[in-house]
DNA sequence: GAGCAAATAT
DNA sequence: GATATTTGCT
């Protein structure tokens, strides 16, 4: 009853991600210096495109040909800065012009576990009332969100929750194990996140958003982690930059911890890692191995 | 702008 | 093939 909800409610800071494994979106994951150190490069720097444009829907994969690092530029002395790192302005001269550099389609979102039950904290606290894409992407304040991102996902969590409530359901009524009867298939991501009590039970909890209007989350964080995303930039920049060679001691690799994830990260083996565009981190080394995908990646840290 | 279903892209 | 995004509609 009440316990639960201040209970719940008195959790869910701590539950949060501290600021050491918040990762921002806006974070580039390798350093100019990383790309260099490891002869990082364009395998084609065919950048010269056919002169007839197609007209076509064929303009992302062109971008996602674009891999990470400037291959050679004609211009040693100079120092690549994170900003053009991130393309090298190869496919600019095609679809992509380089001003709307922001204005292009985002990649692809990863919803990681981490990312997800932040989604999760920030629609519990909402409630389900207040809960619209909108409010949540406020309360998530991840950076490089969309509404979109957020109004997508929340569409898919809503079936998975109409899901549950139909299985315990179910299971209560007598056919046990319904439960198991989730998908295992649809809810990989779900399922690694708990589900706030009154999520199923509407009917328990009508008004369980008396309590919390609207509370930014920097706000929330009343200790001085009011700039966590910076702070988690740089450990991680650290720890990119020290690779094989941890200069803490005792520091994990910020990278999956979950085998899930690999096939979206990438594999700490590969020098290869991504670039920033203005927004997010990107991998685009397992990309090019299977076609070329641009892959957002909002929270490496596999933390549960 | 939100919600939903279906289509589409990666 | 699984997921995330986009689209069309209400």
């Amino acid at each position: 009853m009440r316990e639960e909800d201040s209970n719940w409610f008195s959790r869910w800071e701590e539950e949060l991600p501290s600021p050491e494994e918040l990762m921002p979106l806006s974070q580039t994951l390798i350093t100019p210096d990383l790309a260099i150190a490891f002869d990082i490069r364009n395998p084609h720097t065919t950048n010269t495109n056919p002169t007839t444009t197609p007209p076509q829907q064929q303009q992302q994969q062109q971008q996602n040909q674009t891999p990470i690092s400037n291959p050679s530029p004609p211009n040693p002395s100079q120092q690549p800065t994170s900003t053009d790192f991130a393309d090298s302005g190869e496919l600019g001269s095609g679809t992509a012009g380089e001003e709307p550099a922001r204005t292009l389609k985002r990649p692809r979102l990863v919803w990681t576990p981490q990312l997800h039950k932040r989604f999760v904290d920030a629609v519990a606290h909402l409630g389900i009332k207040n809960a619209v894409p909108k409010t949540i992407m406020q309360l998530m304040s991840v950076d490089g969100l969309t509404r979109e991102n957020v109004a997508s996902h929340l569409q898919k969590y809503r079936l998975y929750l109409k899901r549950m409530q139909g299985i315990s359901a179910a299971g209560a009524g007598g056919t046990a194990s319904a439960a198991a009867v989730a998908d295992p298939a649809t809810d990989h991501l779900f399922a690694s996140s708990p589900v706030p009590p009154h999520f199923l039970h509407p009917a328990a909890r009508p008004n369980s958003d008396h309590f919390l209007p609207f509370v930014p989350v920097p706000a929330l964080h009343h200790h001085h982690h009011q700039q966590q995303q910076q702070l988690a930039a740089a450990q991680f920049h650290r720890h990119v930059g020290h690779f094989g060679s941890p200069t803490n001691g005792h520091f994990e690799n910020p990278f999956m911890s979950r085998p899930s994830q690999q096939q979206q990260l990438h594999r700490m083996g590969g020098p290869v890692h991504n670039s920033v565009s203005g927004g997010y981190v990107e991998d685009m080394e397992s990309a090019n191995a299977s076609g070329g995908r641009k892959v957002l990646t909002l929270f490496p840290t596999g933390d549960d």
